[in-house]
DNA sequence: GTATCTGCAAAACATTTGCAATTCT
DNA sequence: AGAATTGCAAATGTTTTGCAGATAC
């Protein structure tokens, strides 16, 4: 697992330091879109001396990689996605939890002809099952 | 038109005063979702007391009366949408023009049942052909 | 005259930046 | 030592809020 991490930092062309490790590792270990400030809350219990700006430069260096994007569910907080599936995104205005879905992106618009595509999202809103059942 | 528009807002249960009436109007002229600095630039030349306090608090008025929806293609700046018709966004990462495409949403998601579905959203980045063509 | 609406200035909040301290090789 | 990385604190930029004055009914 480490050394899967630790390879595609690498291949990526980032020296991984420890904090880029951890990281990067934190987006495999929780799937549902973690904000800047999640990861440096959690992260702070292991790497003390961690820093937000560190977090957010961190990551910025992984979207200009390419290694993560930037998903567009939420506009109070940056959320981020491993760049690997084709998937849609479903965020809870209750609970705010983001839920991905299988969905395939048609790749084809016949009425953006002549515009160069380079990422499809969709993003669904609404109030999921757990909160649902709360009422 | 100006009879259509204060229509809406009554209808929505907004009291339909000189501000709002103008912010409500700019949506409808200008199509491809405007900031709320856009909308006080602009609107502060016909109504020059205009504050951006008001821009914000009067769409945030709109949003909670439905009148109006956030889109989620840029995450530096609020946007957004009349909640009219159904189409996508297309986000030029180089001039950051919004195109609208009509686009169909599915409704139905299998893997999403038990959820409540409030809204739907599909975003497509890339270079629009304006700016393709300056290259 | 009372309730609502507006506008200013300040506050809040997420993110970025400059720079000094630290770490790695 | 030299280069890259990190962390702090301050800056930036957008959006929200408190409150006093203005407006409308």
């Amino acid at each position: 697992m480490l050394e899967q991490i630790v390879g595609r930092l690498k291949a990526a062309g980032i020296k991984p330091s420890m904090q880029r490790i951890k990281i990067y590792e934190y987006f495999f270990h929780h799937e549902n879109h973690p904000t800047a400030e999640q990861i440096y809350q959690d992260l702070k219990k292991e790497v003390p001396t961690l820093s937000k700006a560190t977090v957010y430069n961190t990551i910025g260096l992984f979207i200009e990689k390419g290694l993560v994007k930037f998903t567009t569910t939420d506009r109070q907080n940056a959320r981020y996605d491993l760049t690997d599936t084709d998937h849609g995104h479903f965020i809870c205005s209750v609970c705010n939890e983001i839920y991905d879905f299988p969905y395939r992106f048609s790749k084809q618009y016949s009425d953006l002809e002549g515009f160069e595509i380079q990422s499809e999202e969709i993003v669904i809103k609404g109030i999921c099952r757990k909160c649902l059942k709360k009422h």
